[in-house]
DNA sequence: GAGATGGGACAGCCATATTGACGTATATAG
DNA sequence: CTATATACGTCAATATGGCTGTCCCATCTC
């Protein structure tokens, strides 16, 4: 194979690759985020409801500051959110055993329906996009997300399953 | 094989895949355009403008109304973003030549050097990623995300590349 | 000339984030 | 036991980036 020369620089003719990626992750974020904001905006919720819904969901019993690391926004941020979804009654709160200070958090019946009922549009999309992709394409999907998340955070991340 | 019997639901078996793909596209998209903040913070600009200096530089002479399809945003709101790069001379306007009433939108020469900035943090995260995910894996990447756009949003997206 | 379209603008509103300071309960180290 | 650190909450003020509704002008198209 005698092609001529090698590109003078690689990141350059990757642009293109890299500039796909990119424009693919927003509108594909977009989309997917989008997909639920009419399902929140009937019961007067915003986005910021979900994601700690969706959070304490998947790890029952999440404390307050292990929430605060997980959205990576302020104790205040958070506070408002909080607290309306406590008075709503889809979230409660009990002390820690072991510290008493903390707040374990955990979703009650109604939290839990209304979080499955957001989680089936996520399901939905997401499950046409894997069915579509072929679970070969999956795989790669998930293995760049990983790379674009710091280390620090991939543990994290990876706690929402065995942690939980 | 002697499994004993299939799954009473492939959906409720998949949960978990599903939600693995949408924790880590939270987090990998959280942490891309993260990485752009600190640099758009130093000159008092957000998101929203980076987005459109993004688009534009992707595709000269675009309208505003092709910028508002992409974005997904009111006139309103882009409208504030667009008049403050234009004060910057970030952004530079002309009126269509078939269409005069049309504003085709360029980038100037700093509004070129400052996307290009921007896009390096940017590309940087994600040719890591990229080459730890390895090229199989890219493709699959894509393959996902296209499966979360709406078929009638591919084309414009698509068009970022040979409409540009 | 009539109506549609591209673009702009005003006023006001809302959701979500920020900072900084401060307070209280509990845990832990000396 | 005291000191300090931690977990959580809260006040006040502010910024960003969306939204709606209404109205306007220039221009294109029929």
């Amino acid at each position: 194979m005698a092609v001529p020369s090698p590109p003078a620089s690689p990141l350059f003719l990757r642009e293109d690759e890299i500039r796909r990626g990119v424009e693919l992750l927003y509108f594909g974020y977009s989309n997917l985020t989008n997909s639920i904001d009419a399902g929140l905006a009937t019961l007067g919720l915003g986005r910021a409801h979900h994601r700690a819904l969706y959070f304490i969901s998947r790890q029952p019993d999440l404390t307050v500051s292990e929430l605060l690391k997980l959205l990576a926004i302020t104790k205040q941020s958070l506070g408002r959110v909080l607290t309306e979804l406590i008075e709503r009654e889809y979230i409660e709160t009990r002390p820690g055993q072991r510290d008493r200070r903390q707040k374990l958090l955990r979703l009650t019946a109604s939290g839990a329906a209304l979080e499955a009922e957001l989680f089936r549009a996520l399901r939905e999309k997401m499950a046409a996009a894997y069915a579509q992709a072929g679970q070969g394409s999956v795989t790669g999907f998930w293995r760049v997300l990983e790379g674009l998340i710091p280390v620090e955070d991939l543990s994290m991340v990876a706690g929402l399953r065995s942690g939980g």
